[in-house]
DNA sequence: CTCCTATCCTGCGAGC
DNA sequence: TGCTCGCAGGATAGGA
């Protein structure tokens, strides 16, 4: 479900709900596991913690207490929202002193939480490439670490390792923008193309958060806002439709197990 | 190494 | 209408 542009959206939507400083009432969980197990001890570890802040890297949510961070990934379908009416899967309820409940939904359970002593040293965000947002993700980077890869362009950018936060709608719309082919190997780069690459990708992000995400199917902000970058799509879920640039059809081929969308005219 | 496949899980739309 | 099939916004272990 949630690629940057939305965890970014659900980060600032919980920060209108939760008043800064919140104090931790209670944590319920209604299964021992999603993904992973959750956390041992996890609910008596909170109690009493105050909500200090919330950040976002990648797609990673990061729930900002006294003593730890909470990490909460949302994998394909995982929603953070409010509590007003219980639902199916509804899996963990986090309750603010004179403070709202928050809840935790995910029906495919991909998603998973997972808390950090704030006093060690943080290693779950080593593995992460970049923020596409930030400095450090610019031309002569992307061109450094595309060196002698053979693989495609679309899967080097769906790489967490390479950069952060990209999924497969963003990667697409953003190689559309770029003008550069999904398929084009990513040892072929010139800087010039990894200038284009840059730009499209940190366009495409900055529309999008913009825009509130992308609502497909499910996707809701923690207050409950759909997005409405769908709306925008050049590429992405339109294979057969007319390409707004050329009038080209639209294309999607399966690669790497992902549907990838394209416009073979515009797109080299 | 590098790259692709299968897998975790539920829900939904297409096609019969 | 009801069934089966394939696919879905992610990440990763394992195999070729």
């Amino acid at each position: 479900m949630p690629e940057l542009p939305e965890v970014e959206n659900v980060r600032r939507s919980l920060k209108r709900i939760v008043p800064a400083g919140a104090r931790s009432r209670r944590l319920t969980l209604h299964r021992p596991d999603l993904r992973f197990p959750f956390p041992l001890g996890l609910s008596e570890k909170l109690v009493g913690e105050r909500l200090l802040d919330i950040h976002r890297r990648a797609k990673y949510l990061i729930f900002e207490t006294d003593r730890f961070w909470l990490l909460s990934h949302l994998g394909m379908t995982g929603s953070w929202r409010e509590l007003s009416t219980p639902a199916l899967h509804d899996h963990l309820e986090w309750e603010f002193e004179n403070g709202p409940t928050l809840v935790f939904n995910d029906p495919r359970r991909f998603g998973f939480v997972s808390l950090h002593d704030k006093s060690r040293k943080l290693d779950a965000f080593e593995a992460l490439g970049p923020e596409p947002l930030e400095e450090d993700f610019d031309a002569e980077y992307l061109l450094r670490i595309s060196r002698g890869k053979l693989q495609p362009l679309k899967s080097f950018l769906l790489d967490q390792k390479n950069v952060a936060g990209l999924g497969n709608i963003y990667v697409c719309e953003a190689l559309f923008l770029s003008g550069l082919s999904p398929f084009k190997k990513a040892r072929q780069l010139k800087l010039e193309n990894c200038r284009k690459i840059v730009k499209s990708v940190r366009k495409i992000l900055l529309s999008a958060i913009d825009a509130g995400g992308s609502t497909i199917r499910d996707y809701k902000n923690a207050e409950g806002k759909s997005g409405a970058f769908q709306n925008g799509f050049r590429v992405y879920g339109r294979d057969g439709e007319a390409c707004r640039k050329c009038r080209g059809p639209i294309r999607i081929r399966r690669q790497a197990g992902r549907s990838t969308f394209w416009c073979a005219t515009c797109q080299k």
